[in-house]
DNA sequence: GCGGTGTTTTAGCCTGGGCTAAATTACGGA
DNA sequence: TCCGTAATTTAGCCCAGGCTAAAACACCGC
């Protein structure tokens, strides 16, 4: 049951992350999009993780997690997460670089480590970037469910967490101050798909031109 | 010129290991049997390391690594050595363990987080099976030659270092009190490849039969 | 110098996981 | 209802790195 190589876990865990944010079934485009591999090789491969029980595959409609995939998913993120706050934590490994070390760890993090690591940690719920850490049955908190972009002007509301695949985004969100627990103000917003504008409550005097995307890339409680 | 496979940089590092304690070149069943291959595989990517200008096989003959393959083999035992210290020192791995983690884990470590391990533990020059950890230059301390094995009754040696791809061994000389620098004293040995006979420093009271195979896994200054 | 034995290499095959190019399907608009 | 476009799948390919069975070689003893 386990022996999962790093792709078919790559895989898993890329379906759970688009479940949560584009809902069930996924797109093999958008799923090859993000693993950075060709529609054809995720289509591939889709196939064998449906051979195996682990997801199932309407051919020319997607693909959802079955509970077994769902559940290797959960502990490849485990994995992940528990990692990020390991770096950060104990080796100092800063905000925007914890990410990509986490993964390639992530696949090769022994059961054990992965316990020692939790329990150093004080078994913690969630990473440096405020994304929630499953626990070892497999459940984890519920999420907020509203992006910064979404908000209206003059809504005030708490950081609880941040998007972690773009390293260049993660430097510019640190030196504004927008991190888990950091409390914003919409002060503003251009046009259509124009900027956001947004005050720390920490750094009072300093407003904050958020793009479409970096906006998004910001959850919010 | 970096960019090796993990395939790669264990045939490269047990080459070295082999070249050390067998002498060069190595034959092409050695290294196959260390690595737990057939030695048809074994050929086969020492033609391809060879291509690479990683390492010299004379056909039939044994394989030797050139100055390029020992650089990178180097590193990798670094990693590994690094992270058997790490291991034990900061998450509490126990000695019979780490050489397994840090086998899967060497081929991962990234170049900052090699840095930061190293700095965090002052830059050590043995991981706790007493093996030299090469300087990122590729430089190493000389090594004492002599196994407890070929000493003579009434010697009284200072351990150096252990063998450590062996748990059950290790776990037995650990509950022996056998590791780097325990004193230990040859009281006798057995007829021909029979048990030698030892007593350890901080336990006079007890002597240990140990057999060949155990006692050429000790090695001593 | 001639075999026999054990080691090494060759030949041919397999799996995982990529790729491109071509075929297929879904679906929105006229 | 039909058609064009975009998404998806199929077909066929490649590379890394394993394997077994068969051939080639080295070397030792006679």
């Amino acid at each position: 049951m386990p022996n999962h190589t790093a792709a078919v876990q790559d895989y898993l865990k890329t379906m759970q992350l688009l479940e949560w944010d584009r809902g069930a079934p996924v797109a093999t485009q958008e799923l090859a999009e993000r693993l950075g591999v060709s529609p054809a090789s995720a289509t591939n491969m889709l196939k064998r993780l449906a051979s195996l029980g682990l997801l199932d595959h309407e051919p020319y409609r997607g693909a959802t997690l079955t509970p077994a995939g769902r559940k290797v998913a959960l502990e490849v993120i485990r994995h992940h997460r528990l990692l990020e706050t390991y770096l950060a934590e104990a080796l100092g490994v800063p905000w925007d670089r914890v990410h990509d070390e986490a993964e390639v760890l992530e696949h090769v993090l022994s059961e054990d480590l992965e316990d020692r690591i939790a329990a150093l940690l004080g078994e913690p719920e969630a990473d440096p970037h405020g994304h929630p850490i499953p626990s070892k049955d497999g459940r984890l908190p519920r999420l907020s469910a509203r992006r910064l972009w979404d908000l209206a002007e003059g809504e005030v509301v708490s950081v609880q967490r941040v998007s972690d695949h773009e390293a260049a985004a993660l430097r510019f969100l640190a030196s504004a101050g927008i991190k888990p627990g950091a409390m914003v103000a919409i002060v503003g917003r251009g046009p259509l798909a124009g900027p956001l504008f947004v005050r720390v409550e920490d750094v009072p005097d300093e407003v904050h031109a958020l793009s479409k995307d970096l906006a998004e890339a910001v959850w919010v409680a």
